[in-house]
DNA sequence: GGCTAACCGGGGCGCGTGTTCCGTATATTC
DNA sequence: GAATATACGGAACACGCGCCCCGGTTAGCC
């Protein structure tokens, strides 16, 4: 209970597990083997499991960041002046951060992990925020929830991290982009 | 070499193996086990693997069947005297299946399948014929490629298919169908 | 009805992978 | 510099699952 001070040679290790983890399930997504963590960390599994309880509570700890900074960057978005813009920003951030991170997809909707959940509602909550100004100025169609956006925000990044052209993700963002528009309504243009 | 015909007995096995894993890989795709698929057959492990040599090649066969299909229907529809109309009737066809068929989406891109690579090309091209006259009257983005297609697809119908809420589907179809429009060219509508 | 060959069932092997354990090494403290 | 708690490493364990094998059974044929 009483937190003493990690031993330093601890928290190196401690944090080299993490920089190791965060790229290697950014690569492959949970399948990765926590021994290939561990290796690639230089240490032992025993060491990662000292940190760590579990393979998934690992996974955990580096998925809420991206998550919680995804969320903060959301949140800024939502105060933005420009409904509209505010919501294209996002979307371009996303696709960006797409590019080789696979870890991102299955935290959206990953369910069973306790730790995980209060970020996805954070999310959620910001989201809708995003979504409901951006409907309110025109900017989306209004039937979209944050549900179905997160279905397809999470398929775009899934697509993109299967696909060896990289150009694909560009057309992907141009048809989601298009197809969240409302169809064109006249005078819906500023 | 001589096929001898099957004794009745095995004949009727082979067919409820390939009825339970028509259920069961369409429920959680590859990832069922295959113990589970014998026993949903009423039949030991050993019987599957008497009639199928691993279990990739059942899931081939199971699957390679419903590729077929939808291969057939793309050939149909690109017969269509309407290409607009023949394209929206192909994606009216998909999300239909994406219900809950999740070995659809492994199908389209699955890599490491002997079997399944020609039905894919069989499939690739078809729907290059789809796309093509549908870009020539201008229903489809002239950018988009068969490719960006498929990734798209498959996406979507997995991630449509982790929602417990089927009414997502429809947005998300909505969404993809405008998103693949070309942006509103005057004078684009007959 | 009996004979033969084909087929069935399920127990068991091997492997990959998450997890634990303990002897050894090292940082910290006095 | 010695004492002690803390951390390390990797071998060992547990387990799920794909896959094989053999004793028993059943269908097809005379």
């Amino acid at each position: 209970m009483a937190d003493r001070p990690l031993r330093a040679d601890a928290r190196r290790n401690r944090e080299r597990v993490l920089e190791a983890a965060r790229e290697l399930f950014a690569a492959s997504g949970l399948a990765v083997p926590l021994d290939d963590i561990a290796a690639r960390a230089g240490v032992g599994p025993g060491t990662v499991y000292r940190h760590f309880p579990t393979k998934e509570a690992l996974f955990e700890a580096v998925t809420v960041a991206r998550l919680r900074d995804l969320v903060e960057f959301a949140r800024g978005c939502a105060a933005d002046d420009d409904p509209a813009a505010a919501f294209d920003r996002f979307l371009d951030r996303l696709t960006e951060e797409a590019a080789a991170k696979r870890n991102l997809p299955e935290a959206f909707t990953a369910v069973g992990m306790e730790g995980l959940v209060p970020v996805q509602e954070e999310l959620y909550a910001a989201l809708a925020v995003l979504v409901g100004r951006a409907q309110e100025v025109g900017a989306v169609r209004p039937e979209i929830r944050v549900p179905d956006l997160l279905v397809l925000l999470k398929a775009m990044l899934q697509a993109a991290g299967e696909s060896p052209d990289p150009t694909v993700l560009d057309r992907i963002a141009l048809v989601l982009r298009d197809g969240l528009r409302p169809p064109t309504d006249p005078g819906s243009i500023l």
